[in-house]
Parts: structure tokens; C-alpha cells; sequence
DNA sequence: CGAATTGTTTGACAACAATCCAACTATACG
DNA sequence: CGTATAGTTGGATTGTTGTCAAACAATTCG
């Protein structure tokens, strides 16, 4: 089992991290982790409607960012969200972008 | 007094707001706002090391993501932060960025 | 009106990013 | 060994972004 390079929890920098977010793919594959747990490349890229090496860029930029850990199995790959990294490094910011993501639109006042 | 075109609250997009949040320079303005409040531009820009046109490039980016809100009174714009319309549509994303962008680094157990 | 102030727009350019395709690597399985 | 599986890498392309400089627009003030 091998651990592929990733940023140091201080080493995480907010603007990377949400740079990474901003992508709708991306935000896609964090919701499923976040949703399912750890899963591998192929789970998480599932439907996503992009060819897998465009996805296999994403996992490196999600990875890079330090929003995802990615662990070596055999010849599968894991992949799982640095939940208690971001939040000791951002409080609450990884819950708020998740909250945001999968809430519905909040029923407006019909206005 | 009048009013610049902005995303109404409903309309405001995540993706774009953590786009538009992930420049430094953009951050470093919204960081601004959120500290001494409405400002015009060119005290919003201040000492940001780029061009005004930059600058205002940026102003543009912030606004047309639903960040800013922006109104001119004369030959100045005031712009200020959209908190409420954040807070209403993404609840505790804009302070989880605030905070981790202003907060110091956690002192690690000497690690 | 003419000049100063405040900010935007346009053009140019370089850097970056998203995408696909094809080739590749590495592991596992017969 | 040969084949299948899982994923990455490199090239090519296309589009986006950040930047500056210069020109422009709008308001205010003398």
C-alpha cells in the first residue's frame, strides 16, 4: 500500500482548496466522497460524462489542493476526503461548501 | 444613486462564488470589505500591487459572481459585501472563508 | 469650458486549464 | 507469458484568466 505525494495539512492553502472546488466536476467527485466514503477512482468518476483521463486530472488537482488523500492498493487507487485536515485548517469551510452543494434551493418567499 | 446589474440571491452560484473567492487578489479585496465595510473601489484597491484596470477587472468578477454588490453615487462606486444574500444562500461559507483566510496559522504541536 | 478624479473598456499577450485521444505503466488473473 | 483492469501521462487543441497599457466615459470642480 502506497501513499501518492500530498500538501502537509499546514501546507493547505485556501485559495488552492477553493480553486479546486470551483470546478463542477470536481465539487461532483468531493460530494461523493463526502456522501459514500472513500471509493476508488473509478466509483468516484462514474457517469461523471468526462473521458477518464480528463477525470484522472481532477484527482490530481483535488489531490494537489489537499482536499482528497489518495492511497495505492494493488492496482486500485482510494480515494477519500481530508475531512479532519480541512477543518482543523479551515473550521467549518468543507461543511459549508457540502451544505451549500447538496441543499436544495431554499423555497423563496414566491417573490 | 444607481445600481450596477448583479445575480439576484437565488441565482447566485457556488461554483462561481469559490471561483471568484479563490484569487488572491479578489480574497484580499473581499477580506477588505468584510473588515471596514463599503468602500469605494479605489480604497478597496489600494495597495494591491496590480494595475486599476486589474483591479477593476476584479470588481467585475466579484459582482457578476453575486460576492459584491456595487452602486455608484456619483463618480464613485461603493462597493460592499452581499453577507445576508451569502449567508441566505449558502449558510457559514463566507465566515469559514473569512475565518480561515484571516485566522493565523494554528500553532501545530511543533510537529 | 477645461482639468482632475474615478473607474471601465478594449486590445494584446502570456499563462493556465479543461478536454479528448492515444500511448503508456502497473498490477492481477488465466 | 498474454490479456484484462485501473489509472496516469503526454500531446494537441480550445478556451479562459490575469495582467498591463492606453484610450475612453462620467462626474466634479475651478
Amino acid at each position: 500500500m502506497r501513499l501518492l505525494p500530498h500538501p502537509s495539512t499546514e501546507n493547505i492553502q485556501l485559495t488552492e482548496v477553493l480553486r479546486a472546488l470551483s470546478d463542477p466536476i470536481r465539487l461532483e467527485i468531493v460530494i461523493r466522497l463526502a456522501t459514500a466514503g472513500e471509493m476508488t477512482c473509478t466509483v468516484a468518476g462514474d457517469d461523471l460524462g468526462v473521458h477518464k483521463s480528463t477525470a484522472s486530472h481532477h484527482y490530481r488537482t483535488l489531490r494537489e489542493a489537499g482536499v482528497v488523500l489518495t492511497k495505492q492498493e494493488g492496482r486500485l487507487k482510494y480515494m477519500s476526503l481530508r475531512r479532519d485536515d480541512l477543518e482543523t485548517r479551515f473550521p467549518g469551510l468543507l461543511d459549508a461548501v457540502l451544505t451549500a452543494a447538496t441543499r436544495p434551493l431554499p423555497a423563496e418567499a414566491h417573490a
